[in-house]
RNA sequence: GGGUCAGUGCCCGAGUGGCCAAUGGGAUCUGGCUGUAAACCAGACGGCUUAGCCUACGGGGGUUCAAAUCCCUCCUGGCCCA
């Protein structure tokens, strides 16, 4: 299967500068670029689009390169944001960058058996922090005038608000990461540089740069936005904006596994495609098993298996499903310790002196104990509203919550709304 | 530096002396329906020792019986001028 082919199969190309540039990455040898900011210590599931298709890059033959934008992150990227970003500084980005290290091992291979293939991890500030602000304007500032800069959509919607500007320092932006294309191309033979659709602006000032600057050709790839129903960017956890984190102490393999399971039957489909190496044959057939049987969400639970196997591994990801099933069973009362602690084995716990449970503690204040509630005011508004749960079973409002109700005298598993989980232990 | 407009709860945005914990929309949360979807419907949405009280309308100070609303000052931002 050629790579032009798996990638229109799986709609991965959304604008490309050249479409030739997809026959060279199916013959191999070319050496491709995305770069990311590294503005937390953990990558997140917004980030396994670009994590799939440098995979899928390297399999085809080719060398893929992370870029840490550890300089560019001292600036930050003004695309299509409404506010300037706070800018990180240089220590907070390195420590960002020991543990983001270790998470791209689970999709590239950095080892050198890969030979011309091998991944490579670098970062912008290696240059960006030491070229000379005369050098940058004389080989980098003047390929390009304001007046096709402001052009730039990225730019435009800030240029319009009439409440907020763009500092120059953002403005800049754009030429940071044209002149990082460039630094790739003479140093690491790099032709192409891949990212999402909104990168698209950017991607194009650094192919131009790499052209005037050296007369090379390079090539710029844009893969789509994964959207959900109602039009909005998949990838947030439904906890609000939180990010689901590919860091298993961040965001449990379970909170994972249950995310991805949710997703809506729009973005299944997608889901199983940009983030999953079924092969064809297989998609097509749960695409057809979603449709006549959207109940059974086929597509949802093969995506949630494949993307939590890929990043925790394969034992995670059957405790995950395992745990789910259990879980929303509603037969916790009756599983057997063991049973019982495997499927909570993710959530969040906390202890609680028996004695005190003798007494009985009120079900609103062991929701705010267990951090399911952050006041009490909040957690009685869920006992009221009927979504506060002790061992899966609804409680009214001024209950308690007594030694008698322990599960194998231990445990007792209190939930809030349809799946925040949290685990008492009696001590 | 000068002029001018603005800063309200997670976001947008009403409110120009008491009836304001603050209209409305979005987001979010809970419940219902369902498929642990979507859409839709209902409710909630600062905190507490909850018929009451406390903290909040960029910061600080002041006027007043009473301020998000008036005055002073500082900070931040937009636009125009230098």
């Amino acid at each position: 299967m050629k790579l032009r082919d798996d990638w229109q199969f799986r709609g991965l190309v959304h604008q490309t500068t050249d479409d030739a540039v997809l026959d060279r990455l199916s013959s191999g040898g070319v050496t491709a670029y995305i770069g990311f900011d590294p503005t937390a210590r953990s990558l997140h599931l917004g980030h396994l689009m670009q994590l799939c298709t440098l995979r899928r890059l390297q399999g085809a033959g080719n060398r893929p390169i992370v870029l840490a934008g550890g300089g560019t992150g001292l600036i930050g990227d003004p695309s299509f944001k409404a506010v300037e970003r706070p800018l990180l500084t240089i220590e907070q980005i390195d420590d960002n960058l020991v543990g983001i290290r270790e998470q791209l091992g689970r999709f590239l291979d950095f080892s050198e058996d890969a030979g011309p293939t091998q991944a490579l991890l670098l970062n912008n500030a290696d240059w960006l922090t030491t070229v000379s602000l005369t050098d940058f304007l004389r080989d980098v500032g003047k390929h390009f005038t304001v007046n096709q800069m402001i052009a730039k959509d990225t730019v435009k919607s800030r240029l319009d608000r009439d409440d907020v500007g763009l500092s120059f320092t953002e403005f800049s932006y754009m030429l940071l990461q044209a002149y990082d294309f460039l630094r790739l191309n003479l140093d690491h033979d790099c032709t192409l540089q891949l990212g999402g659709s909104d990168q698209w602006g950017n991607i194009t000032v650094g192919t131009e740069l790499v052209r005037k600057a050296t007369g090379h050709h390079a090539d710029g790839v844009t893969t789509p936005l994964l959207l959900r129903a109602d039009g909005q960017k998949f990838g947030k956890s439904e906890g609000g904006n939180e990010h689901v984190w590919l860091d298993a102490s961040m965001t449990s393999p379970f909170a994972m596994h249950q995310f991805l399971l949710n997703a809506d039957d729009v973005a299944a489909p997608a889901m199983l495609r940009f983030f999953t190496f079924l092969d064809h044959e297989t998609i097509l057939e749960i695409d057809e098993a979603t449709r006549t049987a959207p109940q059974e969400r086929r597509a949802q639970r093969a995506a949630a298996n494949a993307i939590v196997t890929l990043v925790h591994g394969e034992d995670a990801a059957l405790r995950a499903e395992r745990a789910g099933e259990a879980l929303f069973a509603e037969t916790i009362a009756e599983l057997d310790e063991v049973t019982l602690l495997q499927v909570v084995a993710d959530a969040p716990s906390s202890k609680v002196s028996r004695s005190e449970l003798d007494d009985g503690i009120d079900v609103a204040e062991l929701l705010v104990r267990a951090e399911l509630a952050t006041s009490l005011a909040e957690a009685r508004r869920y006992v009221e509203q009927g979504g506060a749960y002790v061992n899966n079973v609804r409680v009214e409002a001024g209950a308690k919550v007594r030694a008698t109700q322990l599960l194998h005298g231990r445990y007792v598993i209190l939930r809030r709304g349809r799946r925040q989980m949290h685990l008492v232990v009696a001590a």
